[in-house]
Parts: C-alpha cells; sequence; structure tokens
DNA sequence: CTGAAAGCGCTTACAG
DNA sequence: CTGAAAGCGCTTACAG
C-alpha cells in the first residue's frame, strides 16, 4: 500500500507551507525562483502526484469528460471513440464510457451525467437529448457538445442527413432506377435517434424531384443491425414487385441486405442495387458503395470543442458540419432490365 | 448552476446530523426504522444524490475502474469491450478507458493508473504489465485482472494461444498443405504483446509434428492491420517457391491477405488457403476460416472476476482458460497441385 | 440509536 | 512572496 506522499509530506520537507507547494503546482507567479526549485526538487525525490479527487473536490473541476454513447450497436460509434480518444491525449483529460444498450440505460446516463458532480464535460454521440435533458446539463453547469444529433441550445457536430439520403438516391436514379427501397430504423425506440429518419427524408425529395413517391411497402425498418436488415430483405424481394435497388441507413444495414440477396440467389448489382451509409472499413473491403462521413475526425472535432468550453461559460451553440460524398463501388449498377 | 442539495442540507431539514444521514446512505443498521424513514423521505424531497467525489476522498474508494487498452488497433479489442460495459452496468462502476497507441502511452498509462488515487481497479487488455508495473500496482493496492495477457502474479482471463496456433496449422495440414506460412506481430514493439508469437509456437509444434519446420522466409512479421498484412502477403507470393497456405494471428491480417491474393490474380482458396484468428462478424459474412475465441465473453469474465475482487485483498492469482475452436468456412481447401 | 468532531488531500482567499 | 486556516462533501470511530 505505497503510502503515497500527499502535499503536507512535501510541504515539511521543502520546509514551506501547503500552501507554497499548492501554488508551485498550479499558480506559477508569486512564488520566488529559490522556493519552486527547491519544492519541485522534493516533489521529484518524493515522486509526488497531487491526488486527483482532493483536488476535485477542491476546485469543483474533475478532469474528466464523459461520453454517451450506442456503443453496443454502432461499429460507426467505435470510429468516432477513436477521434476522441486520440484528441483527449494530451489534455489531461480522462475519458469515461457511459455504454447505452437501452432507452431506459439512455435516460438513467443521462440523469446520472446531469446529477452534475462527477465530469466537467459530457459528449452525447447520436442520442439527443430532450429539452429537459438540456435543462437540466445547463443547470448543472456542464459544458456539452452533442455529435451525430441536434438540440437547438447546444453546440453539436453534425452531418447533413437529409443531404446524405439524397446523395444515395440521386446516384441510383442516375443509373436508371425507379423501384427504390429505403431500409432504416424505427422511428423512434425511445433512444431518440434522428438520423435515419433524416436520410429518409433526402430519399423521398431526390424521388419526388423525379416524379416518384417513397411508397409504405418500399419503406422498411427495424433496430439496427445485420440480421434484422437481411430479414427486412426478405420482405422486400418477396414483395410482388421487387425494388430494383435499397437505400440503407448504414453500411451494417447494406451488409444484411447483400447476405440476403446472396442466400435468396438475387445478384448485386445485377439484380439489386445497394447502397451503405458511412463508408466503414469494411465498405471498402466489400466494394460496397455508400455515403461516406468522416466518422474518426468527427470525433476529434467534437473533443477539441468540448474541451475549448470546458470550463468557460459562453456557449452560442455552433453547429459544425462535416462534408459527405457519395463513393461508387461495386454493388450499384445500371438497372437491369 | 443548480446548487445541489449537500449532505448537510438533508441533515437539517431531517433534523438529524449528517453522521445519520451518512448511515442510512451506507450502514443500514444501527439507525431506528423512524429516522431512516424521515431522511429517505428528505433525500428523496431534496434529490439529493451524494457527492462521489467526496466520498471517494473519505473512503479511498472510486466507485471508477480503468481499463487500458491498444484501443485504436485491434476491432476484437471492441468486442471485449462491450462484454466489460455489460457486466459493470448495474454494478455502480464506471469504466474509464484509457486508449493506447504508442509503447510509450503503454507506460505513461500503466504508470498514471499505479499512481494509485484514481480506480479502485484495472482491467489490463493485451498489454502484458512487466514485473516492475505489477509491483507498483500491488503496492498501490490495486485490484488488477489481466485479459489475453498474462503475468504470474495477477488473475486472468486467457485461452491457450499455442493450441490456437496448433489447431490453425493442423486444419492446413490435414487438408494436405506442406508449404504453411504464418504471419503476425513483430516480436515486441515495446507493447509487451505476447499472443502472436505464442499461436507461432503452436504453428511450428503442430508443422513439427508431421516433420516439418516453419522455415525463416515463411514467417512474416508487422504490426496489426490489414494494409501490413496486404505488404507482407505480395513478398510471401514473390518467394521463388510460395506456400500454399497461411496462418495468421488475427482475421484482419487474413482479410489483408485475401485481398493481396485477389490483386494479385491468386484464388482463394483454389490456390492459397487463409486462417485467420479471433472469428469477429466479417469472418462470418467474408467466409473466412478461422480459429474462434470467446471475445465478448471474455471481457464479461474479466470485469466479473475485477468486481468480486475490488476491496478484498484476497488474491490467488487465479487464470481462468477460454474454449477455442476451429470454424472451416471457405477460405481453405484441400491442396491444389 | 445518534451527534459532534476529526480527517481524507487538496485550493484559495486572507493577512502579513 | 508565503504561512495559517477555512472549506470542498463526505465517512467513521468515539462518546454517550
Amino acid at each position: 500500500m505505497g503510502e503515497r506522499a500527499t502535499i503536507g509530506d512535501v510541504a515539511a520537507r521543502a520546509g514551506v507551507g501547503v500552501g507554497t507547494v499548492s501554488r508551485v503546482l498550479n499558480d506559477s507567479r508569486n512564488v520566488s525562483e529559490d522556493t519552486r526549485e527547491r519544492v519541485l526538487r522534493v516533489i521529484r525525490d518524493l515522486d509526488y502526484r497531487p491526488n486527483r479527487r482532493a483536488r476535485a473536490l477542491s476546485t469543483g473541476r474533475t478532469q474528466s469528460i464523459a461520453v454517451i454513447a450506442p456503443f453496443a450497436t454502432e461499429p460507426s460509434v467505435v470510429e468516432r471513440l477513436r477521434g476522441i480518444s486520440h484528441e483527449l491525449h494530451g489534455s489531461d483529460h480522462d475519458l469515461t464510457l457511459l455504454d447505452v444498450a437501452t432507452p431506459d440505460q439512455r435516460d438513467q446516463q443521462y440523469r446520472a451525467v446531469a446529477a452534475g458532480d462527477r465530469f466537467d464535460g459530457l459528449l452525447a454521440i447520436s442520442l439527443a437529448p430532450t429539452d429537459d435533458e438540456a435543462e437540466q446539463l445547463a443547470r448543472a453547469g456542464l459544458s456539452t457538445v452533442l455529435l451525430d444529433c441536434e438540440h437547438p441550445d447546444l453546440p453539436r457536430v453534425v452531418i447533413d442527413d437529409v443531404r446524405g439520403g439524397m446523395l444515395a438516391t440521386r446516384h441510383l436514379l442516375q443509373l436508371g432506377h425507379r423501384r427504390i427501397a429505403f431500409m432504416g430504423d424505427v422511428a423512434d425506440r425511445g433512444f431518440r435517434f434522428s438520423a435515419s429518419a433524416r436520410r429518409r427524408e433526402g430519399c423521398e425529395l431526390a424521388l419526388r424531384a423525379y416524379g416518384l413517391a417513397l411508397e409504405e411497402p418500399y419503406v422498411r425498418v427495424g433496430p439496427h443491425g445485420r440480421a434484422v436488415a437481411h430479414r427486412l430483405t426478405d420482405e422486400l424481394l418477396a414483395l410482388p414487385e421487387p425494388p430494383s435497388a435499397i437505400v440503407t441507413a448504414s453500411d451494417t444495414r447494406a451488409l444484411g441486405v447483400i447476405e440476403a440477396a446472396s442466400s435468396a440467389g438475387v445478384r448485386v448489382p445485377q439484380e439489386l442495387s445497394v447502397v451503405g451509409f458511412d463508408d466503414l472499413d469494411v465498405a471498402a473491403y466489400v466494394g460496397l458503395t455508400t455515403v461516406r462521413q468522416p466518422l474518426r475526425t468527427s470525433g476529434g472535432i467534437a473533443a477539441r470543442l468540448l474541451l475549448e468550453r470546458i470550463g468557460r461559460l459562453v456557449g452560442d451553440p455552433v453547429e459544425k458540419m462535416l462534408e459527405l460524398e457519395l463513393v461508387p463501388r461495386r454493388t450499384t449498377a445500371a438497372v437491369g432490365v
């Protein structure tokens, strides 16, 4: 139980008061060069490191930021976390991961964070706060940045999901497709995801420009995941007039679509075109046509934004909009017949 | 800045001392039913939640566990983190992720954790501590569990990597392959990874049983990743007598091998058999023959083990050995010629 | 069963 | 420039 040195030990050994040691540690100025050096030497000799808990209690700052994320479901989240983690390195801030697997947990985590004594800042990925939650966070004085979700009062890093849906759909329209289906998230299972609904809007807008509508049987929604997408694809393929192309709200779903097509003996892209969303690593590998968004970068940008804001209570809720790009690969082709 | 209630507020309003409130919060016994109810009512009325920092300072317990992980490199780590996170839910413990991308960071993070005032426990993934570090951790009284790495003094959750290498190699030998190459990690870049070296040992043992040896040109090592594996495969294929099969130390590498073979016009499995390791989701999708290890489960088991040990200073260093299984799919076949 | 007090290891006015 | 002291919000012997 290594008996760690405390600030008192350092002070005693250096022949000064603890206040002076603290000043050397923080203030910098208002300490004579002599004293500073003596204290620093003792600190080194004793291998003294300030206790963060004590400091936190005293200053009200924790040096720790929370990330709320639907971790278990989306590989894209992992990319974002990488960007965040990278940016936090060397910033002297911990990253505490608050994993969310159910709507209940989502609510719980928001409440726990807003309780307000554990973190300096919050980064929420994909899980938009309610008005109520946003207010709680503000009241707790907790700097917050949203990533891949929105709230009018909070700074955020986002993409134009509507445009993303349009990009995917337009690509298919230009290839001659007319029977285009959309596969995405259920409206709202309590997570308050919004990206999928927006992408669907974009899909509808693009179709409308061609005088087409997104008919009900061509819209399939369900929880995220390859297996679900597989099942939904089976449904689409069983339709009297199956679609010739499917726009999906994520690469993971697109993989499920391809899998289902393959089991059903439907050739991609000859008989069915598929567009994903995200451009995960696996997309390049599989040759998936997709809408690329800068996942890792988005995490870095959000983290930097948060670090800038921590402490300062300024806060016009800026919005950083990241670029999208359609990446055509081998899962889309001109319409067959 | 919502003026959160403190234990003092509760005590005042309930007409008792703070010690009593604290007892209601913790002890349970030694408080009259009357008092307890009164205090609990006030706690509810004031929406009081104890300040964890203060509690931590006072008890020396942080309710927070650290996970050191080579996060940025391995998708398999993500699976493990899921298992850990799942197990921690409802345990009232935070998970702080200490990401490691370089050997320097590895050393830094170990040192920071061993400083000893921020965490109740440590879970180290794939990054074996040195004797020195293990001792520091013990001195700091920090409960530690290792996952996918070993130290004689610490409890650990592992697989038999040697056996894993044997399983993969034997499968190929039984298919008639004799020119078998191994592709894995460089000996040690400072991370202290050991899995790859063990798997290679297993590969050699299996070969020896057939009177074969693992010749130098058939051993290719490099940092983890698809791109590197691609390059190493190019080297192998350029050999005067290229291998007919490659055992890789991870699915990610196996994907790089397949990619390289495809670019080089070498058909898999007809001209080249490939075995991965891990059985990531993508393996099933791609049809990769691989050695399956229970990644997510391993995280859960390690987390549970850690939670059991936190606080209790007992500690015979148990070892939990998880099962391996060869999963034959479409990237291995009987030797061609 | 319960209150008053000391203590956890820091920071930060307040004097000087 | 520097020391002594109060305070951050808890827990936990110590009395009673």
